[in-house]
DNA sequence: CTGTTAGCGCGTTCAC
DNA sequence: GTGAACGCGCTAACAG
């Protein structure tokens, strides 16, 4: 089947323009559409191509010429099945392909798992979206840079030369901490998401701040601690509700047992409820149980989760926007979001009736 | 901050050699690693660089003279959100990014939704992945075969220059409704995916095998009529739990009401669970509800959904491994898969106690 | 409206 | 082990 395909000389635009007789720039304009090209010569062209079997100008010559390839590079730190995994990744994916896409351009997908940076420096593209970053994203924004391209960066720390979307984890965690507070919890244990790339299911370690590079974790984590300076926890191997399940069982087994856990996902506080029903405890009188991102309801059936709600397709679509901004030539506006807590069920005040 | 990035000049590998006292040539083999160069020279020549801010060889000029990018252009039909939303593209996206992945190449995401092939003829890439495939691929095919770009198609209908990679859609889902007929059942409704790109939830029309362009809707119909050559039905708009919900309101409603659901996907199952408890129906005794695809147990939870187990991810793998062969110029092997019909606790025999 | 002239930045022959 | 030359296929200026 491959014939048409390996068969080795495809005609090039110069073979087109000869046979329509006319010359080599006339024929791109034709096919760019770009410049004033008279109805006739482009009908002349477009009948040479197709006689010739030639499928219009080769990308890769117009993007070196161009020097634009219209390729926005999305980088993730997952393997991809785990990125996608996460709603809040797809709803994010899905904002920047909106605003990206209606630029004209399109995802290239790339991951920078286990420090192979090999194809940040060598895939084709014009500009780069970081996300689900690390603290330790130096290393690729440097060899972003060193290319010259425009860097956008998802919930990551401020730095020079990046353009940094935000989001206020650290507001927004203290201020469901504050809801548990207000509703007489003492002893709170956080589910956090991996602080590091790939870090196993564990107890919360009393270092947390210093070995923590995930700033998504790391801000959500101070937030917490904002309000109760003393906290345990358990660590997470991803944003997932088998993850959250395993290290709900953790904090679960902890003594004396939380009155409320805070889990840095609605996914790991999916788990956590599952790891609660296992252990026969009633939500919320005997646990309440705090998410955070504000997943399709329907993911969360039959529970009323109690979360933060953050506007994750609206930061796609501010980094989408960011980009062509600065491809553009143009400076972003400034893009900050914030979320929102929504009281559902699972949170209630704490009861006295508790069993050891 | 995006001085450094706009700022004109980028040095260029001339550049770099010049200074490193060294011809162009030498200093490409020096980056690439491709050929002998003493260690001596490649570090005068990395030292270069870096005094330079020089970024490594621009990927756009490499793609163009070596005649790849090492890009995998992956065309879905859908708006990104819509395709990511289902668990069975997700796993089938990650077999192709572990295959192409392995093989050094990036994804490429393309939509060709609302007939915009334009992004098929001006995106940088060397191969293309077709998947959620219409009958009417045609047309993309035509464009990327005519850029003489490989082109693997999965589940779509054999043609020509394309490698497909198939799926029993069609015997699987006999086997679903045999399953349902052993059972005792005699009136079954379907609820299929889209039959084309954007239909609205509607009543399966009479003469569904002429309007469905989904190839993949389009057997899984063919199969189950291949058991119950009658059979009602409605079409959802979407491979999602609020279609299945919507579209599940409409065939419960039906009279004589079905006895059993025969849902295209697991999602769409999901959702007539949903309408059916929404009915006041118990599931099996009342409703027997099929699935097709075999997501995580946990989506589907709490019950234990009879479907059509499928190897997503293999799917996704043997579609990145034919890519890679195909570029290497090798003929890759034919694959096709099967599904495995999982009998959970959503079918059961028919009661005779229905009421109307 | 169309043709001419130059490259875009690099990888690859070949010789030496 | 290294250098010189050439051209990948196209497009952006400008001139006519």
């Amino acid at each position: 089947m491959s014939d048409t395909a390996t068969s080795g000389a495809r005609p090039t635009l110069a073979a087109v323009a000869e046979l329509a007789g006319v010359s080599a720039s006339t024929a791109s304009l034709a096919f760019s559409g770009s410049g004033p090209v008279s109805a006739a010569t482009r009908e002349r062209v477009l009948a040479a191509a197709e006689q010739l079997g030639y499928g219009g100008p080769d990308p890769r010559a117009a993007a070196l010429r161009r020097g634009r390839s219209g390729v926005v590079g999305v980088v993730m730190e997952d393997r991809l099945a785990d990125a996608f995994r996460d709603p809040m990744n797809v709803a994010m994916l899905d904002g920047v392909a909106d605003e990206a896409g209606a630029a004209g351009a399109s995802l290239l997908l790339l991951t920078e798992s286990g420090g192979e940076l090999s194809h940040l420096t060598s895939a084709p593209m014009d500009a780069a979206i970081l996300v689900g970053c690390s603290t330790r994203i130096d290393e690729s924004v440097d060899r972003l840079r060193l290319r010259g391209l425009p860097v956008v960066a998802v919930e990551a720390e401020e730095r020079a030369g990046v353009f940094t979307i935000g989001l206020d984890n650290r507001r927004a965690s203290a201020e469901g901490a504050r809801h548990l507070r207000s509703l007489g919890h003492e002893r709170v244990a956080v589910v956090a998401l991996p602080l590091q790339p790939s870090s196993g299911s564990a107890p919360l370690p009393a270092d947390w701040e210093t070995r923590t590079t995930s700033h998504t974790a790391l801000e959500r984590l101070r937030g917490v601690r904002d309000v109760y300076p003393e906290f345990d926890g358990a660590v997470a191997t991803g944003s997932t509700v088998d993850a959250g399940l395993e290290a709900g069982r953790l904090v679960l087994s902890l003594s004396p047992r939380p009155t409320a856990v805070i889990a840095q996902s609605d996914l790991l506080a999916v788990g956590v409820l599952r790891a609660a029903e296992e252990a026969g405890l009633s939500i919320p009188d005997d646990l309440s149980v705090l998410g955070f991102d504000g997943i399709r309801p329907e993911l969360v059936r039959p529970w009323d989760l109690t979360t933060l709600v953050q506007p994750a397709q609206e930061k796609g679509r501010a980094a989408g926007a960011a980009v062509v901004r600065l491809l553009a030539g143009e400076e972003p506006a400034a893009a900050s979001f914030t979320c929102q807590l929504h009281v559902g069920r699972t949170t209630g005040p704490v009861t006295r009736s508790l069993p050891s």
